[in-house]
DNA sequence: GTTAGCATGTAAGGAGTTACATGATTTT
DNA sequence: AAAATCATGTAACTCCTTACATGCTAAC
């Protein structure tokens, strides 16, 4: 999760530590915070492992910076982290975290992440919808409030999917009538 | 959190490993689940600290089950765990966990509760509120559309935490108006 | 008699956090 | 000169999961 953050952040220019973890806290703030104790670990296992590697020009003189960039192995990473789970698993802020990078996905793998979570959560609402019905009498005011809330947050996550696979169908279909633009006109 | 919900769940009944697990499914499902790798270790824990002892009784002859029972340091632990953060920190969950056990505290405890997630939430809120408006220009379209959908989800979850607050105070309320039910007639 | 579910546990590991330690640079 | 904040790191710990290991018991 964070590692995919990092090549997530890395990708769209270099950064040294301290950049990205505010930069994530402007991406993802609300959803997420992670601390220097797991920040800085994580950049020196991405570079161990070939994923990112130092900007070397050592910017100013007396640096201390450490600036990262991420590699040809780090953009393979990032492909296979974004696409491991993503419905669930890495506990909903793992979809979040995706979708903060979607541009740099490819159409096809954007509206496969958002149906996978929208089946996910498809199975979730149904696990509401049957303790709300089923456990009706057996269980306090106070569970079955927060069943039934449960329940109506989750439809609305999947009305919110809906839009986004909507959106991301019709962009598709609008790139695929106009293959390449000019060259012939479209009305004879 | 887990050493909550089980002294929680055995606050209702004594139960074995298994059978709370079970229950734990059935009233926090959706929101939370919890792996016997963790579960059995910590009532292990729980007994050692003698917040749970074992039902002796032995059960059934040839019985391998073991039945817990909350103790009185048990008891004293709950109320701890339960006023403990509760707006955050144990990660949104933290909260539904207490609120599944609200039917054993105090209405000003419950209160108290939810007043201080209402208060997370509203600095969340801000949060999310601060993003869109001004990272508008510089964020794409996924992480607007991630920011406002979390607002909305923010602001439907205080909403409902609204409408439990006002349920609660009007409880109270009733309460505190018949304290000691007859014993001299209320209209004379 | 064998599959499914009941029941308990351990060891290794993942993904982070907190607290500590240190020092440079910028702002007031 | 002091305070803030930039910048990097480590060690210990939390809290959980996965995978493994074991054996009983009920139902088909």
């Amino acid at each position: 999760m964070l590692e995919l953050a990092i090549l997530g952040l890395l990708k769209e220019r270099t950064m040294h530590g301290y950049q990205l973890k505010k930069r994530l806290s402007e991406t993802l703030g609300p959803f997420w915070q992670v601390s220097y104790g797991s920040l800085y670990p994580a950049l020196k296992r991405l570079q161990r492992d070939g994923s990112v590697e130092m900007v070397f020009p050592r910017e100013e003189v007396g640096r201390r910076k450490n600036v990262y960039r991420v590699t040809e192995a780090g953009e393979q990473l990032f492909g296979q982290l974004v696409e491991k789970a993503g419905g669930d698993a890495d506990g909903d802020n793992g979809f979040h975290v995706r979708l903060a990078f979607f541009r740099y996905l490819k159409p096809e793998t954007r509206i496969g992440l958002l149906e996978r979570r929208r089946a996910y959560l498809l199975g979730r609402l149904a696990e509401f919808k049957q303790r709300v019905t089923s456990y009706r009498e057996r269980v306090d005011s106070y569970t079955l409030s927060l069943m039934r809330h449960g329940m109506d947050s989750t439809e609305h996550d999947i009305r919110w999917l809906d839009d986004m696979i909507q959106a991301e169908r019709k962009a598709t279909r609008r790139k695929r009538r106009r293959p390449a633009v000019s060259k012939e006109g479209a009305t004879p």
